[in-house]
Order: structure tokens, then sequence, then C-alpha cells
DNA sequence: CTCATTACTTACCTTTTGTATAGTACTTAC
DNA sequence: GTAAGTACTATACAAAAGGTAAGTAATGAG
């Protein structure tokens, strides 16, 4: 809950706009949301199953959120069983880098302290 | 806890790096340690004054997990009140682009959604 | 003996996150 | 009348994350 709200208060500045950052993209699902909304305009469901292991009260609760700071757009289409669509905005897409910077290191950590090492499943 | 553990089940190969990284970087505190720490070769006190708000306990935690996943290096100086430097690894650089563009990121959202709304506090 | 110092650890408590299950609203299909 | 379909909401409860406060080891200062 912190659309314009929680100001961080910090004396360096980098670590503030990190902190900032974080504050709105922190937990397991955000970014995955905003992933999914990324690749295209979906509805409720499609998101969910996109994103693997997500419950509905999380879904709702985390896009909820995520429609405070402008991270996805919601559009109702008045239609009998309920339409819902979420699609990216503009802030959204300004995210890219982040979204990326995180693959390509994810690939590389994953190469080098994931990889090899499979024992345990 | 996770140092080569945990191998996400995951149909989308970028969501699956994304999931990855999040898993190892995820929560309130390791990023800000790890900028800290790439900021230079520091000790316990010195990253908990750096990372405000942090207590030893999840300061003490966190860095363990972190030097679980090679993201920082302990070297223990045989001294008395007992001295322990943290510095970053190779793969600690390597989030570089990751830290660039959340610091980026978070700069534009503090404009853009954070910044002009000073009600609440 | 007591205090301060340093890097932690331990115990306890609150908040956040997550799971499971059921229910609502409304219309079409059977 | 009942089930299916859609986007949620409600409730209860378990687990994880995070916070606060205090304790530990070892030694030099007073």
């Amino acid at each position: 809950m912190s659309a314009g709200g929680d100001h961080n208060k910090c004396e360096n500045k980098d670590l503030l706009a990190v902190r900032d950052a974080l504050e709105v993209l922190h937990g397991k699902w955000k970014l995955q949301i905003l992933i999914a909304v990324l690749n295209g305009t979906k509805r409720f469901k499609e998101i969910g199953k996109e994103v693997e292991g997500i419950s509905d009260r999380m879904l709702s609760k985390e896009l909820k959120e995520l429609e405070m700071n402008e991270l996805v757009r919601r559009k109702v289409i008045d239609a009998f069983p309920p339409v819902v669509e979420y699609s990216a905005t503009p802030h959204t897409r300004s995210l890219h880098p982040v979204v990326e910077a995180l693959k390509v290191w994810g690939y590389l950590h994953r190469k080098k302290i994931i990889g090899g090492v499979e024992d345990r499943g």
C-alpha cells in the first residue's frame, strides 16, 4: 500500500532511489505480473495462469497495488460473464531495463550458482 | 536459504530467469547491502550504518545468505574486538546493471508517483 | 568489578504473505 | 433447477519476513 506514500528517508541518494523502486516492486509476484502484462493485455485468469503458483487472493491484491502505482491499467468491460482487462502503461514500459537486467542476471546466476547442483530435487 | 537449491519450475524461460534472480535478491535489505559492499569493502557495523534501519539480526541473516550465493566475501581478521570485512565478488559486480536499472527507475518513479504528493505524512 | 567494543545469536512478537475453501453476481446451456 | 463461466471477496489459518531487545565472548579502560 504505497501509492505516493511512505517517503523513505536516506542520506545516500542512490540507495534512496533503489529503496523507492523496491517499495513498489517488492514481493514474490509483482515483477512476474508486470512481465505477463508487458507481454500483452490480459484478463485476470490469464495472468493467473502465466504467473504459476499465484492464488486469486494474491493476484487480486497485487493487481490493486500495481494499479495504484500506475503500473497496470484496469479496464472493465460491461459484459455478462465479467471481463476485466489488464494492460501495461507507459510507466510499466519504463520498467523494461529493470526487467531485462534481472532476466540477464537470472540466467547468469543460474549458470554460476544453481546450474550443476542437481541434488535436492 | 537457497544456495544452489530450489529449482523453479516455469514454462516461460524469461519469467524463470527473473524468478531465479528474485529468489536470491528478494526482501527489503539484500540489494541495499549489496550496494553498500559494492561501494567498497566494509565491516559489519559500517554496512549497518549505511543501510539505515536494518537491525543486527537482519544484517547478519542477510549477509549469511548473500555469502552462500557468492554475493559477498567474508574475511575474519583474528584481532580482539572482532573484525570482519565484507567485500564484493565478481558475481556481485555482475549485478551492476540490475542495480543501475533499479536506481534509474527509482528516480523516475519518485518523480512520477511519489513526488508532488505531499499529503499523507 | 563495571563499561565499552564488535560481530553476532537468541527469544519473542507483529506484520506480511500465502494456502485452501467457499461465496457473490448474472446469464446461458442442459 | 443445476452447472458452468468470470472476477473477485471473505474467512480462517499456516508460514515467512521483519522488528525489538537482550545476551555472548574477550579484553582493555577506569
